[in-house]
DNA sequence: TATGAATGAGCGTTCATTCAT
DNA sequence: AATGAATGAACGCTCATTCAT
């Protein structure tokens, strides 16, 4: 029974964190109050205190979830089979075929919140964000490594900056997009990153 | 009978719209009380309406003249001599120099709220931004036409699409950077783009 | 679930209606802070807007409701019995048996700010009491007229002009009672009233 | 030089007054700044507390001059020629004749707030209003008198009483017009009331 | 456990009043 | 004598948070 409880509990958190993220994002951090959260959880203001001590609590669950999924995403990715180099196009189109999905939207909505929040009063979410940074670059610059060592990409070439554009690239489409929505181009940027890895490949003279 | 001139009420309104830009960065644009942008100009809250009739005008105008500023700074790039490819490089040092002082963060930190404000309230901010976006996309897309013209890219790369992806890779830097501040390299980012440049000539194979 | 009823609900916007109505006329429509009305309602400010959204619209609900008090005085007024002349009589004594009242002085002094707020930013509020006073002009006039068909009062006079002053009268000398008080002989003025009616006979020579 | 300075300063006051009372009337007392006033007159807000030490003593300046002017209204009334009851129905005319006036709505709107403002924080002002008003009373009184003497007034009814009703008549009909406007028939209660007045000779039975 | 009425602190804004010029 | 920039005290209103039910 205990666990049963215990349980309903977890359902009751997620479901209030779900519909947070919701009200972030329509209304705004300091937009959004208590009561829109509850309405959108389908409780009562005060219900939300039994799970959440208080909105910057609730604020900061919300945001440290956006970060793990941000990795998530990450995880799912397939880098197994083909060339190096192929696998990093295929992840390239991976996360451009859901670039201008709502979810996208939402987590970088939430994103530039995070980072807001960070440099007012909660520093310890940008350690957590870096460090999730950090690691996507990581896996970016090891597969390019690959790719080095597979004869695909010049060694010339600083990969760890190489990813670090990649992630670059990937973070001001996600701002352009907010702004411009559909009238991006974004298949077009995606060609021109997948000519320069091409382009990227040892020069033969 | 005119005592205070024209010229005095115009650096009135400035020195607030200076105190504003820099409660809006300390605080975040809902954090900063009026009071506290009366403090930071050395005056009292009330005096401020003598020069902003609300707190959401003083913030359009804080917003706009940091778009404002955006534009100047690429206006006051030095393009004509050289061959186009190597006023492009300019630029981008000319843009890096720049990239990890305060006034950057400034500008990055406000651009976010200008962005959130956009999303939720203030579309026509939207716009704007979305007009000078589009400027900076016009001009470098032009750059690298010459640069086509000239011989140093590729005539089959999409300069629009080029364009899009410097312009996203300078963003997401400027977002990286509010976490990262001066562990990123962003010397190396710039010497990966240059070498992309580089490597976007014709092939002659 | 629901411990508080409707009707809990609507006793509490009763009792802040009164509230108001006793801050308003203490303190007038502008003095009375939400606060004052809160604390006569034994409540705290914030608490008031759970059932009225803005000051003004309480200010509203407390003309209105004194204009439909005002309605109501009338319907209560017996008319049945007696000759039409002798009914109005009896409705004279009725309005005059109340006229130094605190409630009569509560009326007058709401009616008074009625009318500013009308023709300041209200002027719905006009319409309202106009078609009140119409109504009452109406009946007043339908009981002369029935007077007129009685023999009791000579078909030459206007009796809608009649109406009017008498309507005029009641509403001046409630007027003077707030300066005047209890030295003003309200009697005097009714018996005066009842003898210009006797003398509106139809004149037998 | 003297003389002519305080001439001056005496013309500034009447000059504010005047102006005050438009500003009072147009916006209400609250709703009137001193700004509002101050531009009326063609002068800046500071300029005022040269002439009045506080906006409430603006107000009381403005109210007591109003009871004034209701005062001197009644001087001008010429009741020398003719019969008494004649010189009384002459009055009703000069007096029906101003009552659509712009002036006439101003002084009543400020007799309201007159009003208010003596039961709220300027008791004296009641008090000043009340001697007014015992004035005119007085004069209608000894008017009637007069016509009782003459045989043209039944010796039977009491003059005071008889005044009270014609200056509440007077007064009600007064409020009456600032909702009502144009659509009043005022001339037929005139009428009426000189029909009263006739009805109350002596009966000849 | 959930409700929602109530609190109370805080914020944007207004404006009578002051005072250096 | 006049200006108008500045102050500072309110006031209306909002909302996170509490707590009796």
């Amino acid at each position: 029974m205990a666990k049963v409880t215990q349980a309903h509990i977890l359902a009751r958190k997620s479901a209030i964190l779900d519909a947070a993220v919701r009200a972030f994002v329509r209304k705004g951090v300091e937009g959004a109050r208590m009561e829109d959260i509850a309405a959108e959880a389908g409780l009562s203001a005060g219900a939300i205190y039994r799970y959440y001590p208080s909105k910057e609590s609730l604020l900061r669950a919300v945001l440290r979830d956006c970060i793990e999924q941000n990795r998530a995403m990450f995880d799912q990715a397939d880098t197994s089979a083909g060339s190096p180099l192929a696998a990093l196009v295929r992840l390239g189109h991976n996360f451009w075929s859901r670039m201008k999905s709502e979810e996208a939207r939402t987590q970088t909505l939430l994103g530039l919140e995070s980072i807001l929040a960070s440099v007012r009063y909660a520093e310890e979410l940008a350690i957590e964000r870096r460090r999730m940074r950090e690691e996507l670059i990581e896996r970016l610059a090891r597969l390019l490594h690959q790719a080095q060592a597979a004869g695909e990409i010049d060694p010339a070439i600083d990969v760890r900056s190489l990813s670090l554009m990649l992630l670059a690239c990937v973070t001001g489409l996600g701002l352009m997009l907010l702004d411009l929505g559909d009238d991006l181009d974004t298949e077009g940027v995606l060609a021109v990153l997948i000519e320069v890895l091409r382009r990227s490949a040892p020069t033969t003279n």
